[in-house]
RNA sequence: GGCGGCAUAGCCAAGUGGUAAGGCAGAGGACUGCAAAUCCUUUACCCCCGGUUCGAAUCCGGGUGCCGCCUCCA
């Protein structure tokens, strides 16, 4: 069965079939590095890591492409606020967005590229549209004629009389129609600027995206994907103009995540409600962060709030749990192969999990199967007898599903113990065995106050960190 | 005004026709020197009113409430 994806260009659950059998070219609209990204940020670039690494999983071979937006008016303003160039302002957060997102267990893309770098061909893509009479200049700017496309409007699903309407009468009165848009800007006096056929300016919004994608992935993508609210104006333009400039249609699947609202209101700037990501490190952890953006479905709303992510923390604690004790449990199994009762159970999480995210890549429920193999590493660790082949692989699996394709499960290293939590544990066995249980009591609470917790088991004291 | 989404237990959250997943929190039990962990049991008039159907949280109609997009906001 193929992966099924909600297309929004269709508005309809479709099979997935990328252009090549086994090839997927993926772009991701990534941050305008004006400032430190937020949580609903976040969950667009933690939600499409996933994406990307179930697609591997599944067998493709997968170029995956952010962009950065270095260059425009926010950076510009920014650059002024803190008295620093535009490309210092980018560079400085470009750094912490790595750094957020290295918290949050998001991999590097295999293209980070960067606007301010792919001016050239910018300039050839607004070049080739005035050629093929898409664009026109106007005293320096540069407009994309919206109206000359028949399917303008499409991805957003809004008719033209309709947009039309509802534009924004814009200072600018020299567009030929409201809905035209901005390829380049004529830059004002101490702007930053590049030389160009139509004088010095910028580049447009959009129009980085659709040079970028096609420098790194050709003509047509096989997934376009970000934020619900970038459908309308910025993906409709993307598609009008790099549809306008190769001829072919420019992205197969639309996918666009839903936002995160602070309780039950928009998260805006106005509202003064923004969660910056680098504010929430501060009290979670990048990991229970990381599990909140996953828990719903990618295109349903998540309501923020401290007490949702206090939640997560007790989840997060009873996968660790599991996870540290089959390792423990290790040391005392015997010798063996997995036994088939194992690998059968295996056989239907590894189904099970396929079918969640097969199903428009429904995390949470590919976290719930996650807690099913919990269940069953619960029920192994018990048993009196189990082959270390068996607890081999089930941790197998626990680290493939839930480490590598999800990025929620940290396996433990069994050679962490330390040789002195190992002595004191010996002299409380002593203790216990001579029935000093206060004594007994006293080295466990010792311990616990160093965050390490004892338990004993039928294989023995086993020992974790709190 | 146009387009679209959502309403499921104390909380979070799956579920697009066949007796309501999973997690957190709570309660009871088993196990334990005491614990911890674990296991078992337990917690739902699926927003309201109609309709279709043998059968609806799921489809249709009408309400109510909330939310998003409609030019640079993920």
């Amino acid at each position: 069965m193929a992966i099924q994806l909600y297309n929004t260009l269709t508005r309809e659950r479709e099979p997935f079939q990328p252009l090549e059998d086994d090839r997927v070219r993926f772009y991701v609209c990534g941050p305008t590095v004006y400032n430190f990204i937020h949580i609903g940020n976040a969950r667009v670039f933690v939600f499409f890591d996933v994406v990307r690494r179930y697609l591997t999983y599944r067998g493709y071979e997968v170029t995956y492409v952010q962009n950065f937006t270095d260059v425009d008016d926010r950076l510009i303003k920014q650059s002024i606020e803190e008295g620093r160039t535009v490309p210092e302002v980018a560079a400085a957060y470009i750094d912490a967005y790595f750094e957020d997102m290295d918290d949050l267990g998001v991999k590097r893309a295999d293209v980070h590229p960067r606007a301010t770098e792919h001016i050239k061909e910018m300039q050839d893509a607004i070049r080739a549209l005035i050629e093929k009479g898409f664009a026109y200049e106007v005293d320096g700017d540069v407009y994309y004629r919206s109206l000359k496309k028949e399917n303008y409007g499409a991805l957003s699903n809004q008719p033209l009389e309709e947009l039309k309407a509802g534009a924004r009468i814009e200072v600018n009165d020299r567009k030929e129609s409201p809905l035209d848009f901005a390829l380049w800007k004529k830059a004002k006096p101490g702007e930053i600027a590049w030389d160009s056929p139509w004088g010095k300016g910028r580049p447009g919004w959009h129009i980085e995206c659709s040079a970028m994608a096609r420098k790194y992935l050709g003509d047509t993508l096989d997934i376009h994907a970000g934020g619900t609210d970038l459908c309308f104006p910025h993906h409709e333009n993307e598609i009008a103009q790099s549809e306008a400039w190769t001829g072919k249609p420019f992205a197969r699947y639309w996918l666009h995540n839903g936002f995160i609202n602070m309780g039950s209101e928009k998260m805006s700037k106005s509202l003064g409600n923004v969660e910056r990501v680098r504010d929430l490190r501060g009290r979670y952890t990048g990991r229970e962060l990381r599990w909140f953006l996953l828990s719903a479905h990618y295109r349903n709303p998540i309501s923020f709030s401290d007490e949702s992510i206090n939640q997560i923390g007790g989840a997060i604690a009873r996968v660790d749990t599991a996870v540290a004790n089959l390792s423990h449990r290790m040391s005392a199994a015997m010798d063996g192969e997995a036994s088939e009762e194992v690998r059968e159970r295996l056989r239907l999480l590894t189904t099970d999990f396929e079918g969640a995210m097969d199903d428009d890549l429904n995390t949470a429920n590919a976290i719930s199967v996650l807690f099913e193999a919990v269940h069953f590493t619960n029920e192994l660790v018990a048993k009196d007898v189990v082959s270390r082949g068996s607890l081999e692989a089930m941790q197998g699996w626990l680290h493939h599903f839930g480490g590598e394709i999800l990025g929620l499960v940290e396996m433990v290293d069994e050679a962490d113990l330390e040789a002195e939590i190992e002595t004191k544990i010996e002299e409380r066995q002593q203790a216990r065995k001579n029935r000093d249980f206060s004594r007994a009591d006293a080295i466990r609470d010792e311990l616990a106050k160093q965050g390490i917790l004892l338990e004993d088991t039928p294989q023995g004291i086993r020992w974790r960190r709190k």
